[in-house]
DNA sequence: TTGAAAGCGCTAACAT
DNA sequence: ATGTTAGCGCTTTCAA
């Protein structure tokens, strides 16, 4: 017993007659210790409750088995989801998962990078490619294996998991295109310090552009991702003078704002107007009418980044010859909320009745 | 340097020529080193990079400045938004969050909890009230302050934060009651080892009794929280020889499910048959029509449960005069899911057009 | 197969 | 205000 009334190794070495050593040797290897002298001391471990000392752990074998993750938030399912299947796939490997989130906010990114090199994480997981030059300094000082998922563009140099933000944007819009539109307006994250939300932009503008410039940007609309911001960068489109048939948005959440907006101004999706999300989570199926959508690995990417991070953590010789970068591949789902461009004639001649 | 070529405490101490006792105070008590000595010290810790080792740290003071929250899933947003506010509030007093997901497995919750008492949590947030004897066991043994939530009742001993999911439910279904249903239905969460889904469903039976048992139950449908699950449970309801004019929800997912499900079965909610939730997600207000459901005071449940479970680490006198138990209320949000029992006269009349 | 003993990096009590 | 030093609980090398 400690201090704090705590068990300790000596405790189970004592009671079970033996020492130290083959306590620790019980638990960490336990083929190295006879079957006998095995039964025995799990059964003292069992009657006093001992739990090892993660600290003497980390000290003496500097690994604590944690690994830490910092997302944006917790809020949003596509983060969720992906950290609960990068959770679970750790697990399995019996490594333990510390969570951060940053709030897209690089200064609290850093500030969670460092409590986490010093709570001793094995290895991170960062979210999107760009961070404060400061953050990296510190990663590379700590010489602290990370992984940056959810962008796999933009990081050559690095380990990553993702897809291309740039170029499922830009399909999902040819597919808004070919249904006739060319007034397209966008609701967006705050552009800043998010390279997804950017590069989700840039895809749109993209494929624009490969259309001859025959589309036209109405409008694009910075907000935080909320169903309440969705709505009220709804409300914001629609009073411009020049207004949309089609919203580009950069995530369901946001998506699902403006279509329950849209249904409350009585303005038909899509038969006013088509609107459009990003990350497929279960919102976009559940909003009526359903979301035309890009959907987003998000478990493949949370085990991927487990196992990717884990290989770099166990380390050794394999890790050159490792894969750097998995890309998943998006896919657009096309549903209801994406349509024809409204007739004008027959809008007009509604008016009639 | 150390072996991996990482900085410590010494090399701080060398390049700064003062004590490592002193780096050490410059850490943790700032204001008892001079001005001075703080600065080239604070230079030389930003010039090397160093980070303190949180191993090291936890094995000198017994305190490791992290917490462990153990939760059914982060998938469902009720927790995920809880757990987003407790980590946001013991982010302010600079305690960093460990998270474990159970997936409403009691061993698996087992095992969460000596992983994160292994890991030198300061304490624990556990959800519900029920586990395991061996789970109690340990967690005594371990001497860790705990804090459970969600569950008010059942835990008149410990630390809780939570409300009556009881009461709660049983509140609902008078409204359900009221609005003149006699065949209800449930679809509840698996109901083994899960209190809360117990507790929800014993409210509805007290309802029931209360009003002389005029309501009958035509089927407990147990199933896994998801929409899918929903909307085979709904299916599974509707084949029955009693088909239920409500259907009471264990919460928000699975009615979702349901109400995805009667709208493909173009039966009208709540025309037809009426659903309601529990919890007050966000899906509750997206599906169409949004649901009745009962609002769940997720962010409020984060933040008391993070400054009670704080307060329990800093221990001292103050604990035996401290609350031991933080009741909020529930709220019904009545919405268009709910209506009024069919008028069957009305639906044999249609079949004549 | 097991034991003895030397640290791992840090904190805090005590000494200066 | 700063330095000295004894551990905190564990792992691991080396020896038996």
């Amino acid at each position: 017993m400690n201090t704090n009334g705590r068990a300790t190794l000596i405790d189970v070495a004592r009671k079970a007659k033996v020492s130290t050593a083959t306590v620790s040797r019980c638990l960490s290897h336990p083929d190295k210790v006879a079957e006998k002298t095995r039964l025995s001391i799990e059964a003292v471990i069992d009657e006093i409750g001992y739990t090892p000392h993660f600290g003497g752990r980390a000290l003496a074998s500097n690994r604590t088995g944690m690994v830490g993750a910092i997302i944006p938030t917790m809020e949003n399912a596509i983060f969720a989801t992906a950290i609960q299947s990068f959770q679970e796939t750790l697990a399995k490997s019996e490594i333990s998962l510390q969570v951060g989130s940053s709030g897209y906010d690089p200064e609290k990114e850093l500030f969670q990078v460092k409590s986490l090199i010093a709570h001793g994480a094995d290895g991170l997981l960062l979210t999107g490619a760009e961070r404060l030059q400061k953050t990296t300094k510190v990663l590379e000082q700590a010489q602290i294996p990370y992984v940056t998922a959810w962008n796999s563009k933009n990081d050559i140099s690095k380990y990553s998991v993702g897809f291309d933000n740039r170029l499922a944007a830009f399909s999902l819009t040819q597919s808004v295109l070919d249904f006739g539109h060319r007034n397209i307006a966008i609701i967006s994250g705050f552009l800043e310090n998010n390279d997804r939300a950017i590069d989700r932009v840039l895809g749109i503008k993209d494929a624009i552009e490969k259309h001859h410039n025959k589309g036209l940007i109405t409008d694009i609309v910075e907000t935080k991702y909320s169903i309440k911001a969705g709505e009220e960068a709804f409300d914001k489109l629609m009073s411009n003078t020049i207004t949309p048939t089609a919203i580009i948005c950069g995530n369901d959440v946001l998506a699902t704002g403006a279509t329950i907006r849209a249904k409350m101004r009585n303005i038909d999706v899509p038969g006013d107007i088509s609107i459009t999300g990003f990350d497929d989570i279960d919102l976009a199926t559940v909003v009526s009418p359903a979301l035309t959508t890009v959907r987003v690995p998000q478990v493949g990417m949370g085990e991927a980044s487990a196992v990717m991070l884990m290989k770099l953590i166990s380390g050794g010789a394999n890790i050159k010859s490792m894969i750097r970068r998995v890309e998943f591949k998006t896919e657009i789902m096309i549903r209801e909320s994406l349509g024809s461009v409204p007739n004008i004639m027959y809008h007009t001649s509604r008016n009639y009745f």
